[in-house]
DNA sequence: CGAATCAATCAAATTATGTTGATCCAAACA
DNA sequence: TGTTTGGATCAACATAATTTGATTGATTCG
């Protein structure tokens, strides 16, 4: 998440991302600081392949980094990715604000 | 969307209402105003019951609200729901940017 | 009243997402 | 080098979300 204006697809996939429970939990997991996979999947209580999937699909969206070191991967956030997300939904509610008129009945 | 506060559930809700290209279009329809759901299909160029069912997600989500007048049914933008999510994500991004501090490698 | 229109809902079919267990590859360690 | 460990990926299966077409109930109009 280099930027930080998103098109539509990015932001889509942010939502989505977000939607979902387990995922939520991981992203507050690592709210703790950065975590390897192995510590995770015993922090979270999930399978190693689940978890191994609803983190790429959060790397996917673009809120978390990896890197390797030696033989474990470290997960870290990418709060820059919520910030433009919150700038997308701001910029929607805007448009959305302007109006909430009634049609004549 | 009485209240200003969601619970993880309203949210999901919300985002998983918004992760969808068709939903999008219809909150960008009713962005211009208030309308009835025969008019949207024909601006959206969608069927009847797709777009019955969109609007059932997004209502239920608490991004519009319906009123029947006569054998119409206008459906019109809550843009506090929008508000509301952003207050949530704000409050995640929050606990996000505390600590992206990495393990000692 | 009977015909027509608007829109919700339902069941069936389709498509997309998530889960499980197995396999594979790379790094580290004996 | 052979073995172990961390983690991605794959195929098969399970579940959830979406689409389609048909039906239904309510409202209006002739």
């Amino acid at each position: 998440m280099i930027q930080n204006t998103l098109n539509v697809e990015q932001s889509r996939q942010l939502l989505k991302a977000l939607a979902d429970p387990i995922r939520l939990d991981v992203i507050h997991a690592l709210a703790q600081g950065e975590r390897c996979v192995c510590d995770l999947t015993g922090d979270l209580n999930l399978s190693q392949s689940k978890l191994s999937f609803h983190l790429r699909v959060l790397r996917e969206a673009g809120l978390l980094t990896d890197r390797q070191s030696g033989r474990w991967i470290y997960y870290r956030l990418q709060p820059d990715a919520l910030t433009a997300l919150e700038a997308w939904l701001a910029e929607l509610r805007r448009l959305c604000s302007k109006s909430a008129v009634p049609c004549p009945s």
